[in-house]
RNA sequence: GGGUCCUUAGCUCAAUCGGUUAGAGCAGCCGGCUCAUACCCGGUAGGUUGCAGGUUCGAGUCCUGCAGGACCUACCA
């Protein structure tokens, strides 16, 4: 029976890149189960779009100068044009920008409305700065000043550069406004916050209770944890860009991002039907509870998908479906770290360039962090391209058709008198059959892409069982091996229906190398006899194939061809030399430079009245009470301080001791979890976000005053 | 600090409710084949299931502790 079901993918974040960890993590799944269940007759809605609010947009296009329309709109073409060439097909790909989905505004405000009406917002009033300047509130990163802990004179309002350590901006000393330098005032300000708690009390725990079993064991269990520590969320912020809250006497307020982005998947799904001019379609779709609802997503976004969100759309009251699953991904990295678009350290175009989409798909699916965080290393993806593709599938579809070529004069024989082997072989395509439908419905894209290819080694053992090269030099073997390839090429439009989820074109491919182009794929099919079992003259055969260049120079045809030896080397030889080259940073004590923008300007004495000290950590341990930070005895020459410092995450205790620290003497002493600090070491972020210590000259012994 | 998950062969991963001798693929070794992309097929070897305890007739699986890693969250330098 065909199902409604509406597929969505995380919506990425218009503020950079997308790299293959996103691809596999959301997107290549989503789309593989899409086309899965499209081959099964049901009826798919398959949406995303950019996420285009947030204060990490509007700083950085402020700092590029650039309008927020214009630099989403980049962002946008990018990471579409990145899903395009992974061959990913969404029904729509829209964003939640204004100018791109004019129908997000006023659904999200509708949300808004609608959850006030039924009582699941609270309202808080509370101080924020405010620029009288500016006549607008400043978001905390939009205000620097002195940091509070350590003395850093630029420290931003939710985090100090120097320390690293996220701040309380209205205990700023000296705040400054970072847009004009203006000194800004604090102010009341009122925001509403999402009544999660009365959710769970009410309905949700239920709801995820009755989930059990059916969602990922990591998802649910994590789910179940997550509810007892729920509490209200802000909703709401003070920014000039997102969407404005719905409520008098609200101005220069805007939806909280998280809040807004989710609903992104609603209003561009209505934006589709609209533009379809079947704009009821929408809430039939979204509030038919026999609709089946997917997010694919990534670990990180569960909480969001599987208690947030759902809150939003039963709390608004207006019979929006739930989620049926939230088949979230763990993490995916390239070859033992995490990829990091900058640093170089990812898979890079020009490497993959020649590879087709197909093959890039298949060897994702093979690597798909379903269960835990996987690995992207070249050895492994020349094993799937080159041992899987090529050599399983790629060779037996190519020792199949060459064969008929050769053979029989290029004519697929008709069916013959069918052998047990040969029914065990329809048997075994039949099972794999049902071994890809079982492993797709339950997300597990790696089984079912083994599946396949355990068939295609069924494949290649029945060829060289029969060994119809023998048989078809006689007369009385010639009927059989005609026979032998004909089930042959039965199994090569079997590969055709199985492998048309992941590999599309593959499947397109296939079908038509064996006359039977423009096939609709489906598993049903499989294993089958054929309905037409007289000869197919005129299949296209191998000449339908891509060329190749083989190991002595012939050009030939291929399903796929290998992915050489030289270019994972040379791949590899790069990641070594990088990872070298990141090694020697990490252990530089020359922090990197930070892109921040350069502070106000301050006078000469404002920076003189910032007492730093050369000095040596004679003592160090772990704070009892706190992850991240160390208590150290900084040795100054003429005394010996405490300093609590926030580095547990760079540094282990002993490696610390006897080593040299730039010390700020004259900050207020401060109590961090119980234990006082009586000064700051000076540090800088390393490009893995994490702090590295500044170390003074040899040259200059512990005491010296520094300017 | 609280929470969720992960650690199994050289590598990448399986193992249903706690149940036979922990299985595949790749890489390795031995052999066979010549239709095919130097492919394919057969055979073989490879394990203290991170460590230490516990429960049980029986533990990769359940419990406790430890080590390492990922993510969420709090505190926050």
């Amino acid at each position: 029976m065909a199902e409604k079901i509406i597929v969505t993918s995380a919506l990425p974040y218009a503020n950079g890149p997308i790299h293959f960890g996103h691809v596999v993590g959301a997107y290549l799944p989503a789309d593989v189960y899409v086309r899965y269940r499209r081959m099964c007759g049901d009826d798919v809605h398959f949406v995303c779009g950019t996420d285009e609010h947030g204060v990490a947009i509007t700083l950085k296009a402020e700092r590029e100068g650039t309008p927020y329309e214009a630099y989403v709109d980049h962002w946008h073409t990018t990471i579409d044009d990145t899903l395009r060439r992974m061959g990913i097909e969404f029904d729509v790909f829209s964003g939640t920008s204004h100018h791109r989905n004019p129908h997000h505004r006023a659904l999200a405000q509708q949300f808004f409305l609608d959850l006030q009406a039924e009582g699941y917002l609270l309202e808080k009033t509370e101080e924020q700065f405010f620029s009288e300047a500016l006549g607008r509130f400043l978001p905390d990163r939009y205000v620097t000043g002195t940091c509070y802990l350590c003395g850093h004179e630029n420290a931003r309002g939710d985090e100090c550069p120097a320390c690293g350590k996220y701040l309380d901006a209205r205990q700023l000393i000296d705040p400054k406004c970072s847009l004009d330098g203006s000194t800004p005032v604090l102010r009341e300000t009122t925001h509403w916050y999402l009544d999660l708690g009365r959710a769970r009390d009410e309905w949700l725990r239920a709801w995820i209770e009755s989930k059990r079993g059916q969602w990922k064991p990591n998802v649910e269990n994590f789910v179940l944890a997550d509810l007892e520590d729920l509490r209200a969320r802000p909703i709401t912020r003070d920014l000039p860009w997102g969407v404005p809250v719905p409520v008098d006497g609200a101005d220069g307020k805007v939806l909280y991002v998280w809040f807004d982005a989710p609903i992104g998947y609603l209003s561009i799904s209505r934006q589709y039907w609209t533009d379809r001019g079947q704009p009821e379609r929408f809430e039939e779709l979204w509030k038919d509870p026999a609709t089946k609802l997917f997010h694919f997503i990534g670990k990180d976004n569960i909480t969001f998908h599987a208690v947030v969100f759902p809150t939003i759309l039963r709390g608004a009251g207006k019979g929006w479906i739930l989620p049926e699953n939230v088949p979230a991904n763990e993490f995916f990295n390239f070859e033992g770290r995490k990829f990091n678009t900058s640093s170089g350290w990812m898979i890079p175009d020009e490497a993959i360039a020649d590879v087709p989409v197909d093959a890039l798909r298949y060897a994702l699916c093979t690597m798909m962090p379903e269960t835990a965080d996987s690995d992207w290393t070249w050895t492994e993806f020349q094993a799937r391209i080159n041992g899987d593709l090529a050599d399983n599938l790629g060779n037996f579809v190519s020792r199949t058709l060459r064969f008929i070529e050769r053979f029989f004069d290029g004519e697929v024989p008709a069916c013959g008198a069918e052998t047990a082997a040969d029914g065990a072989l329809y048997a075994a395509a039949e099972r794999a059959a049902a071994e890809v439908r079982e492993h797709l419905s339950a997300f597990r894209f790696r089984r079912a892409c083994q599946a396949v290819m355990a068939l295609g080694h069924e494949c290649n053992r029945y060829y060289d069982t029969e060994a119809p090269w023998t048989s078809v030099k006689t007369e009385d073997g010639r009927p059989r091996a005609a026979q032998v390839m004909r089930v042959c090429v039965e199994m090569i439009r079997a590969f055709a229906h199985l492998v048309a989820p992941v590999m599309p074109t593959t499947s397109a491919t296939l079908f038509a190398s064996i006359g039977a182009a423009g096939t609709a794929p489906s598993l049903d099919a499989v294993g089958a006899r054929p309905t037409e079992p007289g000869a197919i003259p005129g299949a296209p055969l191998t000449s339908c194939l891509p060329r190749f260049t083989d190991a002595r120079g012939q050009e030939k045809a291929a399903l796929f061809t290998k992915f050489p030896d030289q270019r994972v080397a040379a791949e590899e030889e790069r990641l070594r030399t990088l990872r070298e080259h990141m090694e020697a940073e990490t252990q530089s004590e020359t922090p990197e430079p930070t892109h921040d923008p350069v502070a106000t300007t301050i006078e000469f004495d404002t920076f003189a009245a910032v007492d730093m000290r050369a000095g040596t950590i004679r003592r160090a341990e772990s704070h009892p009470k706190a992850d991240r930070l160390l208590v150290l005895e900084v040795d100054l020459g003429f005394e010996t301080r405490t300093i609590v410092s926030g580095i547990a995450a760079s540094y282990a205790p002993e490696e610390l001791v006897g080593r040299r620290v730039v010390a700020v003497t004259n900050l207020a002493p401060r109590r961090l979890r119980g234990i006082d600090s009586n000064g700051m070491l000076m540090a800088g972020d390393g490009d893995d976000g994490k702090p590295r210590l500044i170390a003074p000259d040899p040259a200059t012994p512990d005491g010296t005053r520094l300017s």
